[in-house]
DNA sequence: GTTCTTCATAATGTATACCGTTTCAAGATT
DNA sequence: AATCTTGAAACGGTATACATTATGAAGAAC
């Protein structure tokens, strides 16, 4: 048809771009994604973008009305209190599992406190700080676990951007204090307990909600 | 309760249909679920039947191959093992949340109780059992909390089902012991602070685990 | 002005058809 | 016997077409 299609499968490249978009506030919170709009603008038919649409939601970065239509999330304070929630349950916990392992091998972890600490932008150390978090869940060996908090991603990059895009945080002091709580938990791993871990994790979580501007 | 697109009839009868047999047993862990031999048994087209698959995955009952073939969940013991991991995380959680509300209002686990005190066979006490816990988590107030917790419910009635076909479980001591257990974490939230609730319902979830054979 | 009705439009639900890829078993090769 | 080919059948990815329902604005009734 038009343009061709770069990644793996149609369906891959609407996810791919439905999901910047939204994310990057281009499309705007409660607005309608119509199944065919989005096709003849990306140039497929409906059937990948259906697909996308469901794995979207799944992300939470769209929901569907009673009847089946497609609109871009719009999270409120309250969406965000139940995401650090979540966050304050899981993530002690996976520090806790993924310690013994992280203990023999934080490169991973070491790698990306490096590259935060030449980052330049908000943005990036934003996604960084994620991808840090990421790794840990990763190494906690709980598949579901992982998988639970990659669905909840999604949202929080979602509200992070909006807060970014609003707020204007303040960059100077954030940008540093972050790689330097990383290195401290990559610390923690390496020369304490597991319980130690969780509680460390525990307390980063707890810091991070303290920061972000309440709205 | 409703999820995602409206999925009127026909998707909503191939998930109902593919669940239950899938947990019942009568489609083989591991075996293929191929879109044209499902939707031409069940007198549809292909489209409503992959949309239930992608809904059934979401569930954990199927699960998809790099090359997007579905094929019915096979859950291993550690499959079972982050399964008690999360609710041990979750549910105590959740109680403590719901405790406000559940100290105001526990009628529905009240009437849920008593018909589980006249339940005779050990299917309905463990879809009971579950309803049971799900109240808690949808008193918990926090959406996403729940959300996370159907996800797993779906794996969790797949491998007790498996469970009760291949060990036939002593059934006369469990089903008085769930209710009785289920009582005293009612008379908790009626009388004992958020904290206590907390504290029991993870109590309760660690027996859950020491009563099921280890396989 | 407000509420109710109507109805064209728009959107999703579903079916069918085509195409490219994967699969797997029969046959070839060593 | 074990491994490597190969090709037809099976299967999923996608496009298109049709069916059904929801939506929202314009008009009617009060």
């Amino acid at each position: 048809m038009k343009n061709a299609p770069a990644l793996s499968s149609r369906s891959e490249y609407a996810i791919n771009l439905m999901r910047r978009r939204i994310i990057d506030g281009q499309s705007e919170p409660g607005s309608l994604l119509a199944e065919v709009a989005v096709a003849r603008e990306l140039g497929m038919s409906r059937v990948p973008v259906r697909e996308a649409l469901f794995l979207l939601e799944r992300d939470g970065l769209v929901e569907f009305s009673e009847t089946g239509r497609a609109f871009v999330k719009d999270l409120s304070p309250q969406d965000f209190e139940e995401l650090f929630t979540l966050r304050l349950a899981l993530e002690p916990l996976a520090a806790r599992l993924a310690a013994p392992q992280l203990k023999k091998d934080a490169s991973l972890l070491e790698k990306n406190i490096s590259i935060t600490q030449r980052a330049k932008s908000v943005k990036d150390v934003t996604r960084l700080d994620l991808e840090f978090h990421e790794i840990i869940l990763d190494a906690s060996g709980n598949t579901r676990l992982l998988k639970l908090w990659q669905s909840m991603r999604g949202e929080m990059e979602l509200w992070l951007g909006r807060l970014h895009r609003s707020h204007h945080l303040q960059t100077q002091g954030t940008l540093s204090e972050t790689a330097d709580a990383h290195a401290a938990i990559v610390n923690c791993f390496k020369t304490q307990t597991p319980a130690a871990c969780e509680r460390l994790m525990r307390e980063h979580i707890l810091g991070w909600r303290e920061w972000l501007p309440l709205l």
